[in-house]
DNA sequence: CAAAAATATGGAGGTCATCTCCACTTGTCA
DNA sequence: TGACAAGTGGAGATGACCTCCATATTTTTG
C-alpha cells in the first residue's frame, strides 16, 4: 500500500507544483469555482498529467491533508512531551481551532471533500486520530479524564467545528464546543449522575 | 419568500410523488450513485418537471430536510412542555441519535448535500437551532446548565456527529458526544475551572 | 357546459466539465 | 552517447446536467 516507488525527476518536480498549487487554491476557497482540467493549467501542467498524479480532486485533498495531518501530529507529540497530560489535550485541542482559523479555506474545503462519501479521506485522519487518542489515554492514565469516552468521539466533535465553517459566529462556537468536550471530559468526581443519560426510558 | 401561491392539483401530486421518491432514496443511501435525470424518471416524471420543482440536488434535499426538521421541532416542544428543562434537553439529544440510526441514510445524504458549501441546507436548520436553542435556554434558567455555551456549539457537535455517519463504531461514539457535551454543560457548581482554557498563552 | 386562459408536463438536444488515449518529449542507465 | 523507460500534454470522446417549447391538463369564465 505504501510502497512508493522513486519517481523521475521531472515527475517529483511536477507533483510538487501540483501540490503548491492546491494549498494555494485551497486556502483562497477557489478549489470549486474552477475546472479541474484549469487547475492542471494553473499549475503548468498538462491534462494528463494531472489525472495521472491526481484521478480525482478527493485525490488531491488527500495529498494536502496528509501533510497537514502530519504537521498536527508533530505538534501533539511535542505537546504531549513537555506538558501535564490534561494540559497537553487542552492546548492541543484549542490549537487545533486556532490551526482553523488560520486556514480557514483549507479547513472548508478538506471538509467539503470529505463529505463526500468515500472515506478516502477518514482513512488519512487516522494518524491524526491516534495522536488524539494517545493524548487522552495519557489522562485518562493521569486520572485526570474519564475512561468511557474515547477519542473517536474528540474527532466527531473536531470534524462538526471543521464542517461548519461558515456559521456566523464560528470562532466563539468552536471555542464553545472544545470547552463543553474538555469540561465533559473531566473525570466526574463525585458520583454526581445529575444530567447523564436518563437511563433511555420508553423508545419513541 | 415563504409567499406559497396555490399549486394546481396536478402538480401538487407531481411534487409530492418526487419528494416520496426522494426520502426513499436517501434512506437507501442511493442518491448519488444516481443521474438526476433518472431520478425524475424512477419517480415517474419527466425531467423538465423535476426540475421545475427542484432546480438542484441541494433543494431537493431541502424540501426533505424540511419535514425532518418540522417533526424534530415538535418533539423538542413536546419534551420542553412535560419534562424538566434539563432532562428535556438529554432526552432530545439522545433521541437525536437514536432518529440518526433509523434513518441513517437520510442523514448520511443530508450531511453530504449540507458540505457542498452554499448554505442552502444550513438555512433550513434553523427551526432545529431555534429548538436547541430553547431547550438550552430553559435549563440555563434552571440553573442546571451554564450560561456561556450557546445552543451554537451544540448543534455543531451534532453536525459532526451526523457527518461521521461511517465510521466503525458510530452509535458508541455519537453517544459519547452527547454524553460528553451534557456533561460539559452541567453548571460548574464550585468554581473548579481545572482543565478549561489554559488562557491561551504565546501563540503558535 | 364549452371554450379560453392559465398552468404544468416531458423529453429531445445543446452545452460543458471530465477523463482517456497516444504520439511525442524528457530523464536514466550502461 | 545511444537506447530504453518513464512521463507529458492536449485533442477529442463521453456522458451528465439543464433548457426550451410543443403538447397536455386544469381552472376559470361567459
Amino acid at each position: 500500500m505504501t510502497a512508493d516507488k522513486p519517481l523521475r525527476a521531472d515527475a517529483r518536480r511536477k507533483r510538487e507544483a501540483l501540490l503548491a498549487k492546491a494549498r494555494e487554491i485551497f486556502d483562497a476557497g477557489d478549489f470549486f469555482d474552477l475546472r479541474f482540467d484549469d487547475f492542471a493549467r494553473l499549475a503548468g501542467v498538462g491534462t494528463g498529467t494531472l489525472y495521472r498524479h491526481f484521478p480525482t480532486r478527493e485525490a488531491l485533498a488527500e495529498a494536502v491533508y496528509h501533510g497537514e495531518v502530519a504537521a498536527l501530529c508533530d505538534r501533539a507529540r511535542q505537546l504531549q512531551a513537555t506538558l501535564p497530560a490534561a494540559e497537553a489535550l487542552a492546548t492541543f485541542l484549542r490549537g487545533m481551532v486556532d490551526h482553523m482559523v488560520a486556514h480557514e479555506g483549507l479547513a472548508r474545503t478538506l471538509a467539503t471533500l470529505m463529505a463526500d462519501r468515500s472515506g478516502v479521506l477518514a482513512e488519512g485522519s487516522r494518524p491524526l486520530e491516534q495522536a488524539v487518542t494517545d493524548l487522552v489515554a495519557a489522562a485518562v492514565r493521569d486520572g485526570t479524564v474519564r475512561d468511557d469516552v474515547g477519542a473517536g468521539a474528540v474527532m466527531m466533535a473536531l470534524h462538526g467545528i471543521g464542517a461548519a465553517h461558515d456559521r456566523p459566529g464560528w470562532r466563539a462556537e468552536a471555542d464553545g464546543v472544545i470547552s463543553l468536550v474538555l469540561d465533559g471530559l473531566r473525570r466526574p468526581h463525585s458520583a454526581q449522575a445529575a444530567i447523564r443519560t436518563p437511563s433511555r426510558r420508553r423508545g419513541a
